[in-house]
DNA sequence: TACGTTCTAGAATATTCGTGC
DNA sequence: AGCACGAATATTCTAGAACGT
């Protein structure tokens, strides 16, 4: 068992798509996926996250980790949902040694970074109507944990 | 026979189903429901539920204990309408080890905590009415044992 | 093997939820949802159905067939988008002996009889954008397999 | 009147498919 | 060909509404 070095504050709910890149990029069992040597960008073995984490959407019954989805192209549509953008790798960073040759990817996103756990309250699914809200200064409803918009509490 | 640990102020109706929740929930024998390791948030396995709690509620006749509904759903609607969410379990906090592999849930509210059974009097049913009235800082009727809402004293 | 009698035309997307369905109640090997004896309704034996068809969504990698849900109460779900709606079995209509006593749902739907695999296509899906274009007598689009909406013929 | 049960719908995220650049 | 994104369906969680007691 490897204890996760940063946990996310508890306004993030733990189920939605950056909750778990979060835990996954900072779990270290986890090979197919990691923060480069900045920890200013993500770098994911597409063979490897195919066969480690998204053929594992079948059989772990555990939602709090899987995905629903075996195709990395769904994954992908994800990162760009959630506004990460590809690039190219920084010529000093070296790939990780522990992969088969695979296709490496590197996304970045200025709300994620490995030390900065608390910006990742900032990401918002970029569908059309939550950049609309966005443009006009409103609120994006993230369905928080325990608390929708209209309930005040009592 | 297992002594539960903690009871409710006699102010709690017990047949209503925050006094039933209570009860099943700190009742050391039952296996289908139980305190998270925080005593925060209650843990269901919904087969074992299904099996062992709603099942009964056919044959067992004492209306104190039994749901007269056989369905989960209905169950988490009740769960719902007294105001609880589901969540994901803490990564810490590992599943029960009774289950058979089936399916957990997670429910939390602010007034269920294990250590708290005098806040289980302040769970209101979250009806379209009693929603106004609570934003109005109108008092909630909640029919407590052996008093009806006339004989406020004046 | 059984050949199924009656199947779609082309215009319905064989991956979409009506489609999935009307091969599901038409194939007589599976025995946890049918026709009712008229034809009219179709009867779920929801334990067999989250049994043989649910559970297997994790284990069948032909996505035409698979849910990607294993809860009975997402597949209702769909039901109700696609405008279904639950009865009471008719008196005559005997629950198919197949069963283990578990719960039966029967659930009828206008553009959904046996004899009608024509009507399949008229199939919308309730979402309330959806609803607002019928209301104004506007075109639904249903995403038929190849085609766009722009793609009407001018 | 309030609570419990059932059925349906709203609203958000997740997944898929296709298109434009 | 690769990447970003619109738009549709799928899944999940919660709430509304009707009805019975």
């Amino acid at each position: 068992m490897v204890v996760v070095a940063s946990s996310l504050p508890d306004s993030i709910h733990p189920h939605n798509f950056p909750a778990k890149l979060w835990r996954l990029v900072n779990n270290l069992e986890n090979k197919a996926i990691c923060w480069d040597s900045y920890g200013d960008a993500i770098i994911i073995d597409q063979h490897l996250f195919e066969r480690q984490i998204l053929s594992q959407s079948t059989t772990n019954s555990d939602s709090t980790e899987a995905f629903k989805t075996t195709n990395f192209t769904s994954f992908v549509r994800q990162l760009n949902l959630y506004g990460f953008r590809k690039h190219e790798p920084a010529i000093k960073d070296n790939h990780p040694p522990t992969g088969d040759g695979g296709m490496y990817h590197h996304f970045h996103n200025p709300n994620f970074k490995r030390n900065h756990p608390e910006r990742v309250a900032s990401l918002k699914r970029l569908t059309v109507n939550n950049k609309a809200k966005i443009q006009a200064g409103l609120n994006v409803n993230c369905r928080p944990p325990g608390l929708r918009k209209e309930m005040t509490p009592f």
